[in-house]
DNA sequence: TTCTCTCAAATTGTATACAATAAAAGCAGG
DNA sequence: CCTGCTTTTATTGTATACAATTTGAGAGAA
């Protein structure tokens, strides 16, 4: 398998030789997906520059990188900001969601799961199930949970097979919190959401792939439907001032 | 629809800024698509700078893009590579192409085509008529027709009403021509191929998603199933040598 | 020969300087 | 008070210089 090609793309780059090295793609990866960064927010080299104590050079590559993960947007002689997905963009993002990811757990469960693998997708579940059973306040257990959700779906998706696909599912997955707003995270679509990831689970340990890529598609679609949906009230593409102190503002309503 | 995201990534950027602008990143890509720079070539930053008449630091980011797009290789201190695609790696990529594509033309069977671009679909499909009526050398031929395919898939799949999907689809599209030496291009290949694309575009107009969808399944599945196979003799990841003086070594064999 | 080590050349990584462009501020005129 | 132009500032685009790293060649020893 030709893991040279492939996964020399972004993430593997980031992997490679930036985030342990602490350089600029993954720190500056990191502070979009984590909402340090909000969306929209102007990115200006020489600020991000200082801030991580490196030159322009390297950050300007990283931004360019950022740019073809989707998460910066870019134009000539006015530089970088961080993506700014409307309703529209998270609905095209969750079609692409229930089509490749439902294909990705057909093959899986075609293939079959390593043990090893089976075992950790089994203590990921097991763990999402004390956090549903510490009583946690609300918007902790929200957290946690989506964390243990995104690792569930990129393990179990690991061994399918083909890495072209796996690459367009990161694709398709690491996206700004801030997309969070647009959606409604009521308890029971947390609960639903885990009940559905055991259903799954189960249907790929016993190698029923048509099985798991529908209960995968409906449960992507269960999540789009929970989209809050103001029909056409579009956010204003223009935030007009990014400065990135102003982190915080953007996380509170998400609950 | 906010193309000011999705449309912001490479190819855009390509046509925004780069492209006609003679700038680097627009034509170094064209380099490796049409085989200049041939699967598994280095890339030595100063030399392309040389060529282009432009120096290091804009090249270095056009080179980090094509990365991105899959186009050429990254490693460490190492630089880049033409990225050369195996067999199993091409296995992969239509693979991916009957996912996307198949959902593409459904979405744009379900949404009906605008009429002008009725017309154009119908102007390629002509022209392919035109060519193959030319009685022209086979060589000729294949490349006229695989020019007039590459456009009416594009095309086809313009309205789909889903930028992300079509950014993907331009991923596992945009490919090295050098990748043509895994396929056997006979002549009924082609003219099925020709078959196919009416019945695909008959039935899209006509509104029928699911049958649009199956034939272009099933189209996709044909070119792969011509592929080469001499099971696991891979071409060797290691040309070791990659000077950019030994083109058309490269496009020969092709045919 | 074959292996290893050292040193030189080539190449990539980063910083800095300056040019080109866009955004913002200031200023006249209505 | 607003409008449109000029000047200033901020920011991006490119080139160059130098440091760090890898690659390749050659010398010396087994």
């Amino acid at each position: 398998m030709a893991i040279s090609n492939f996964y020399a793309y972004n993430l593997a780059m980031a992997v490679l030789s930036d985030i342990h090295d602490g350089k600029a793609y993954g720190r500056i990866r990191q502070m979009i997906l984590s909402g340090d960064l909000p969306m929209g927010a102007r990115i200006i080299e020489t600020r991000i520059a200082e801030q991580l104590g490196q030159s322009r050079t390297p950050i300007r590559e990283a931004l360019r990188l950022l740019a073809s993960d989707g998460l910066v947007v870019f134009e000539p002689n006015r530089g970088y900001r961080v993506v700014c997905y409307t309703r529209a963009d998270v609905r095209e993002i969750y079609s692409c969601r229930v089509l490749l990811e439902s294909e990705a757990v057909r093959l899986v469960a075609e293939r079959g799961l390593s043990p090893d693998r089976a075992a950790l997708l089994e203590s990921l579940l097991a763990e999402a199930d004390a956090a549903f059973a510490a009583n946690l306040e609300p918007e902790i257990l929200r957290q946690r949970f989506l964390a243990v959700n995104n690792q569930f779906h990129q393990q179990l998706y690991a061994g399918c097979g083909n890495e072209m696909l796996l690459t367009m599912i990161r694709k398709v997955t690491d996206i700004p919190v801030g997309i969070r707003h647009y959606f409604r995270f009521s308890d029971d679509l947390l609960a639903g959401s885990h009940v559905a990831h055991r259903k799954i689970f189960q249907a790929t340990v016993n190698r029923q792939p048509e099985r798991a890529s529908a209960l995968m598609r409906e449960h992507i679609w269960t999540a789009k439907d929970r989209m809050i949906d103001p029909s056409e009230i579009e956010t204003p593409t223009d935030p007009s001032d990014g400065r990135h102190d102003n982190r915080g503002a953007d996380e509170k309503s998400a609950a």
